[in-house]
RNA sequence: CGGGGCGUAGCGCAGCCCGGUAGCGCGCCUGCUUUGGGAGCAGGAUGCCGUAGGUUCAAAUCCUACCGCCCCGACCA
């Protein structure tokens, strides 16, 4: 048990305390719990903090780049023995990558309880009925790994909670003197990815936090929603963070509103779109293109002209032919929503955004149409399919309403239309916005440049309105005694990829540097030869001090030589090193050396750890 | 699911075409020397050569199937 009397662990047989380091690791994952505080009242020492000695910690850091790892982070995680794989899209965690985590998770639930919300935990196993009810046994896809249990009967590993929460709430909620609840776990969900990649960035089985708002209207969910977004900002702001929060689509979870938070890095799988004028920030699918003010340029009206382009079917292939640039051409797309054809036009140069598309139609499925449904629609092949004499609904993208004078095919094989103008040669029911963004785009806010830029996906909040309560029947009776329908809103944070991306923001050639709040120890102690009694005994001297101030320490008592242990305290980002060597001790000094801007301050011995209490508390390492 | 690549010591790889003693570097163990940026010398351990069949006197090597891993794409929170 960890309550046994602080003293204890620093007795001055420093190097017999083998034990120490087990205890010590308990201790620190209940570090700032109530419990630990009533366990400790009374001692002086190893009030928090984490401690331990390098030669009995199993941290397996290696020279090599592992073969498979693609990007930094995964490549740092398996170098810094952070983590191995089990099989594809699956990891353990080892002590040092699972102090990092907890680190994390401790700054989560800091930021979750200060918002209000509660910690509860959910069962991984999740039976079909749920899932059937809400919808999602049929919808969610190959991801929801489902099997049966000895009985047959059908299960899944939750790849998310929102039909648990929402069974729960409903069974036990029943007024709205209950309301507003916010519900949120930090548990394993498993979802089984198509292609996991980038190690934990896009694994299968993943730590993530998860939260369940509930309210009793839209007002309701709305301050709820604003709470988590105000939340998620903190939490990645004591991170460290560069990140964004960005407007998204809410995707297949459902609902109607949902941001991202993107942590930014060049290695990201997201692109975002940003403007540099003011904040608006989007992701791709999301990012709104403004209507047009402007009306269609003037041009000298000719009349509209059947040219013969054998086998010209791409936008290039009829610029090339025509002489006209992809500005001057529209594109016609017939797609098959909800098995019926709809053209899309859109500008030469532009790409069709088929979020957009689903959106504005209301459809289910949307998809490309096959050539069957092309040739129905157009009596033409594939490539020359235009505006003008089709059957079936035209929907046309805003930049359609700036063109007068364009090329587009003539539904005919072989050939295309040129000088056709919008409104004169066919109508339009539908102007919309259709397309992708693209960079220097206008925003469509304040009309400033768009910028792109890259970004991993660490958060996610959406409001899911009523969708699981309605389906599920979560309700409650209001002032009236009326029943009405609980408001719902879902939060989450992936806690391995945010500290992923945190490597993949934080790292230079010889390994991690981590921020001091994701530190898994804030100082390393590296005693340059263990043989050396005065070094061993002034290194464990302040081990000793630094542990009593409540700073997290490793220190490196291996007999390895210095160079090796300069390396691995640089690959595992300790954010400050403390070397006792000879040259230095002689003087009565030790010399710190910062971790990321590798400046060093030597320091007469007794100075060290008031110094980097001082410094540690600047940069919020050890409270938060 | 389609395309490509790879499975040989803990890690990184050679050997395979052209069948015949399983190798290199790092790491690991022992000893001596060394000790402020991944030390030197000497000695040593470690392999179902992914799995199963087949061809052959003989298979890491050739053939077939399967399994696993990685990359690209399709797909998707």
């Amino acid at each position: 048990m960890p309550g046994e009397k602080g003293q204890e662990c620093f007795s001055n047989e420093a190097k017999s305390s083998a034990r120490f380091g087990r205890r010590s690791s308990f201790r620190f994952c209940w570090k700032r719990s109530r419990r630990w505080n009533m366990i400790t009242a009374g001692t002086r020492i190893c009030r928090k903090g984490g401690f331990m000695r390098y030669s009995e910690m199993f941290l397996p850091t290696g020279r090599e780049v592992p073969s498979d790892a693609e990007l930094i982070s995964h490549q740092l995680m398996i170098r810094a023995g952070m983590m191995r794989k089990l099989t594809s899209g699956v990891y353990s965690y080892l002590p040092l990558g699972y102090l990092v985590i907890r680190k994390f998770e401790q700054i989560v639930r800091e930021e979750m309880n200060r918002a209000g919300a509660q910690e509860l935990f959910m069962p991984m196993v999740q039976p079909a009925e749920l899932w059937q009810e809400s919808g999602r046994w049929v919808h969610y896809g190959k991801e929801l790994l489902r099997f049966r249990d000895r009985h047959d009967r059908e299960c899944c590993l939750g790849p998310t909670h929102e039909e648990v929460i929402t069974d729960l709430v409903r069974n036990d909620i029943k007024t709205y003197r209950q309301l507003p609840r916010n519900l949120y776990q930090i548990q394993t969900k498993f979802r089984d990815e198509i292609r996991p990649r980038f190690g934990v960035m896009r694994c299968r089985e993943f730590g993530m936090k998860d939260a369940y708002s509930f309210d009793m209207d839209e007002a309701g969910a709305e301050t709820s929603y604003r709470k988590m977004f105000d939340a998620y900002q903190r939490i990645f702001s004591r991170c460290g963070l560069r990140f964004r929060p960005v407007e998204a689509d809410s995707g297949s979870i459902g609902g109607n509103f949902s941001h991202e938070f993107m942590v930014m890095a060049d290695s990201g799988e997201d692109a975002v779109c940003y403007c540099g004028g003011c904040n608006y920030a989007a992701n791709l699918e999301k990012a709104e293109i403004a209507r047009p003010a402007t009306k269609q340029k003037k041009s000298k009206n000719s009349p509209m002209e059947e040219v013969h382009t054998p086998n010209v079917r791409t936008i290039d292939e009829v610029c090339d032919f025509l002489s006209v640039s992809p500005e001057d051409v529209v594109k016609t797309l017939i797609f098959s929503a909800d098995e019926a054809a709809v053209a899309i036009l859109i500008r030469g140069d532009h790409e069709v955004n088929e979020a957009k598309v689903r959106n504005f139609l209301g459809c289910a499925s949307l998809e490309l149409a096959d050539e069957e449904m092309i040739r129905k629609a157009t009596g033409s092949s594939r490539g020359f399919a235009g505006a003008v004499g089709i059957r079936c609904r035209i929907l046309a993208d805003y930049s359609l309403m700036e063109m007068n004078d364009c090329v587009m095919g003539a539904n005919r094989e072989d050939y295309h239309f040129r000088h056709v103008k919008p409104g004169r040669d066919f109508t339009i029911a539908d102007y919309a916005d259709l397309r992708i963004i693209r960079e220097f785009d206008t925003c469509p806010r304040c009309g400033g440049e768009i910028q792109f830029a890259r970004g991993i996906e660490v958060g996610h909040v959406f409001k899911l309105g009523t969708k699981y309560s309605r389906a599920m029947k979560a309700v409650y009776l209001d002032r009236n005694g009326k029943e009405q329908v609980m408001v719902m809103g879902c939060y989450g944070i992936g806690i391995g990829r945010t500290v992923a991306a945190a490597i993949e923001q934080n790292h230079d050639a010889d390994g991690i540097v981590w921020p001091l709040p994701l530190a898994p120890y804030a100082v390393i102690i590296t005693p340059v030869n263990v043989n050396e009694t005065g070094l061993s005994d002034a290194a464990e001297a302040l081990y000793r001090n630094l542990s009593e101030a409540g700073i997290e320490t490793i220190l490196d008592d291996r007999d390895e030589r210095a160079g090796v242990k300069f390396k691995d305290a640089d690959l595992i980002g300790i954010p400050y090193r403390v070397t006792v060597g000879p040259k230095r001790l002689a003087d009565g000094k030790m010399e710190i050396k910062n971790r990321r801007t590798g400046e060093t301050t030597i320091l007469p011995v007794s100075e060290v750890a008031p110094f980097l209490s001082a410094r540690i508390r600047e940069s919020g390492g050890t409270d938060g």
